[in-house]
DNA sequence: TTGTTCCAGCTTTTT
DNA sequence: GCTGGAACAA
């Protein structure tokens, strides 16, 4: 069998971990080093070597994104269609065989999964049933602790029921909320991986059938795996020597999500007959980018080792820029910007990275009033906007009534007159009875303690949900869609809305037709199930693409985060600062302050031609003026790979011209704003306010070594450096 | 039931 | 300094 041009054209790390004999194999690649490339052609490699079906194949990944890239290069390499190779998320691929052993693991055959936003929703919920203060018991810090356990593999039942009062309270509502998911046949995202998990440890005979089946697991961005999802791939290979992980634990940036590197660690005691295999040699960045990524990751403790070169040359030296202030920054970086596509360059071509979202304002603003197309990437995705999720709720009750989570969503959606009383009542019938919110609200229509203009009401929404239910029966998906969008209301309700944001939420309803219309029901169904709780599930678990064109030529806006995995010829690290990047919550802990750095590290790597960072010596943070210094991660960088960019009498700008905008002006006085100025007892410092005329002139400098002081022009002696 | 005001809180994000 | 949520008034 012809497998030469499956190995031709990598590089010999690539190819001796694409073509080592079975084994456990840990893939260390770096940034831009081929990680992906060697995943799908190890395992094409391994199903023409051994001329294997695909279905012999287990690949997981973390993203959708990531999971249809991988299937689709893995058909391009084999040409042909590997429709039976399970290549999914480990949520989509812990959601397929749930609903192929519903009824094993101890779930409902409808059993629904619910995103991040409906578990908060129903922990609040829970607060109030059991009236709780949700300022003592803050929702997110539950649902922290919910998901925390869960992800450790620990049911609320194995938990001792000792402690302090937080830590008993935290345990009855963990064990309150498992009740009413099952109860209404629920499952979060963390219920997934856990229950796959209990799943297989706990049924020998499925467990045996899947490991004979999965001849060959992989695993990409291995450092990002968590406790559980670990476990259930040990269970899947023990024995067996088959699992092929590749991963970077310079890049792990998601320990505070659960992620384990140590997993890295394990793997290798865990796996005694490992390979590792290193991949170093980096395709995407200048040598200058590289060496900086390098010095930068070396102070990291406990690291695996690993070393970036490249064959390329230097490139350009890497840029740093010290703002005046914020404003400075982005007027800074949009000029740049604007002189790299002056000289050609795309605009998608270039990324500005930030640590954290708000930070983005500032560049839109300054983007917008130079005519600059952009995209910021982040905040809302389709399936999660409100209007949706409301669909969705209709459309839950239409599969399972009983979902009281899309019950209490749109019970007055649109408005029915039905209030927060009247939703109490229907709560403590059902608490009472232990029965659902629908079963309650059938029961209290006929009860007749209620009076007639509630009775109206809701019996009104009954019939809005019978009613979709009756319809239903022999309809297309994008009909009973169709349907829901319109017969509730919904449309209506937000066409009244006034503004652009109505008509915005009526487009996206139709556009949810249109995805249902599209819903490629067979790619997703290998279970026989119904069309509708598989476009639900599908909608859970796979909440959309981010919006905005990507076919436009836009500058990219995203945090570091979000950067993981791509590329651009020309980035700017923004905000490189203490206090914003390290963030202040990390720089106490030293493994968090260490996952700080493989963020920067992530970030740099990012760049391929030319790296600019650019920190602030000014900046309004919450309403308030800071003065923050130059980040540590910059001074690890060696020196002689930056290039500092001072933009001297260019940049002078009073604050107060920096608020109303910009229009560049020489200042009279003796100093300029951003002048970098030396006094014989304070060092070195930055002048950043003037204050006064002739002998009463002060100035505010920032000074390295001992912070803000306000001068005297006439007493102290400053002088000006370059 | 809707609109207004007040107040806390405020990284990072996929599934 | 802005936002989202909750408490309040009309």
């Amino acid at each position: 069998m012809d497998v030469t041009h499956i190995i031709e054209s990598l590089n010999d790390a690539q190819r001796q971990a694409v073509t080592a004999p079975s084994q456990s194999i840990l893939v260390l690649a770096g940034a831009g080093s081929g990680k992906t490339r060697v995943l799908v052609h190890r395992i094409a490699w391994i199903i023409k070597t051994q001329d294997l079906s695909s279905q012999s194949i287990l690949a997981v990944t973390f993203t959708n994104k990531a999971a249809t890239e991988m299937r689709g290069r893995i058909e391009k390499l084999l040409d042909y269609s590997a429709q039976a190779m399970w290549v999914g998320t480990f949520h989509g691929l812990a959601h397929r065989l749930l609903r192929r052993h519903a009824h094993e693991a101890g779930l409902p055959e409808a059993f629904q999964v619910i995103d991040s936003d409906d578990q908060l929703r129903m922990i609040k919920r829970l607060l109030k049933a059991l009236a709780l203060d949700e300022a003592r018991w803050p929702p997110r810090q539950v649902q922290g602790y919910i998901n925390g356990h869960k992800e450790e593999g620990r049911r609320a039942r194995h938990m001792p029921e000792t402690g302090d009062l937080y830590q008993r309270q935290m345990l009855t509502l963990y064990r309150e909320y498992e009740q009413t998911c099952m109860r209404s046949g629920l499952v979060d995202f963390a219920e997934l991986l856990l229950r796959v998990h209990e799943l297989l440890r706990d049924n020998e005979k499925l467990l045996q059938f899947y490991k004979q089946r999965f001849l060959h697991v992989h695993v990409d961005e291995f450092q990002d795996t968590n406790t559980i999802q670990y476990a259930w791939l040990r269970l899947l290979t023990e024995g067996k020597n088959n699992l092929f992980v590749v991963g970077d634990d310079d890049q792990s940036i998601y320990g505070w999500r659960g992620a384990k590197i140590e997993n890295i660690y394990s793997f290798q005691s865990d796996y005694p007959n490992h390979l590792v295999v290193r991949l170093e040699q980096n395709y995407r960045s200048t040598a200058n980018i590289l060496n900086a990524a390098n010095a930068l990751i070396v102070n990291n403790q406990g690291r695996m080792g690993k070393e970036l070169w490249t064959e390329d040359g230097d490139g350009e030296p890497i840029s740093l820029y010290a703002a005046f202030n914020e404003q400075d920054e982005a007027y800074f970086v949009v000029e740049r910007i604007k002189k790299w596509v002056e000289l050609g360059g795309l605009r998608s071509e270039a990324a500005i990275l930030y640590r954290s979202n708000v930070q983005s304002r500032l560049f839109e603003e300054r983007l917008m009033s130079g005519g600059i197309p952009y995209r910021v990437y982040g905040g809302l995705r389709f399936f999660e906007r409100a209007e949706i999720k409301n669909a969705l709720a209709y459309l839950h009750l239409i599969a399972h009534a009983n979902n009281d989570s899309a019950f209490e969503r749109v019970i007055n959606i649109p408005n029915r007159g039905i209030g927060p009383k009247t939703i109490e009542d229907l709560r403590s019938v059902a608490r009472d009875e232990r029965i659902s919110l629908w079963q309650a609200v059938n029961k209290l229509v006929l009860s007749g303690v209620i009076t007639a203009r509630t009775k109206r009401v809701l019996n009104s929404f009954i019939d809005v949900i019978n009613n979709l239910i009756e319809q239903a029966e022999g309809l297309a998906l994008h009909e009973k869609v169709q349907r829901a969008v319109e017969h509730t209301g919904l449309i209506d309700f937000h066409k009244k809305e006034k503004g652009e944001k109505g008509e915005a939420r009526v487009e996206n309803l139709q556009e949810l037709v249109n995805a249902a219309r599209q819903f490629d029901y067979e790619e997703d169904n290998t279970e026989g199930l119904n069309e509708l709780d598989l476009f639900l599930a599908h909608a859970a678990l796979e909440s959309g693409e981010m919006q905005g064109d990507q076919y436009d030529d836009c500058v990219q806006l995203m945090t570091l985060h979000s950067a993981k995995g791509l590329e651009f010829k020309l980035v700017f690290i923004v905000g490189v600062e203490e206090g914003l990047f390290p963030s202040p919550r990390s720089i106490e802990d030293p493994s968090r302050l260490e996952e700080e750095r493989r963020l920067c590290y992530v970030g740099i790597t990012r760049a391929m031609q030319i790296l600019y960072l650019s920190y602030a010596e000014s900046r309004r943070i919450y309403g308030r003026d800071t003065y923050p210094k130059c980040s540590r991660f910059i001074k690890e960088i060696p020196s002689d790979k930056i290039q500092e960019i001072r933009m001297g009498a260019t940049i002078s700008r009073p604050v107060s011209m920096a608020k109303s905008g910009f229009s560049p002006r020489q200042q009279k006085t003796a100093f300029q704003l951003g002048q970098r100025v030396s006094h014989v007892k304070f060092g070195e410092g930055v002048v950043l306010q003037v204050e006064g005329e002739g002998a009463q002139e002060r100035v505010q400098v920032n000074f390295t070594a001992v912070g803000m002081k306000w001068l005297m022009l006439a007493y102290a002696k400053l002088e000006a450096i370059a």
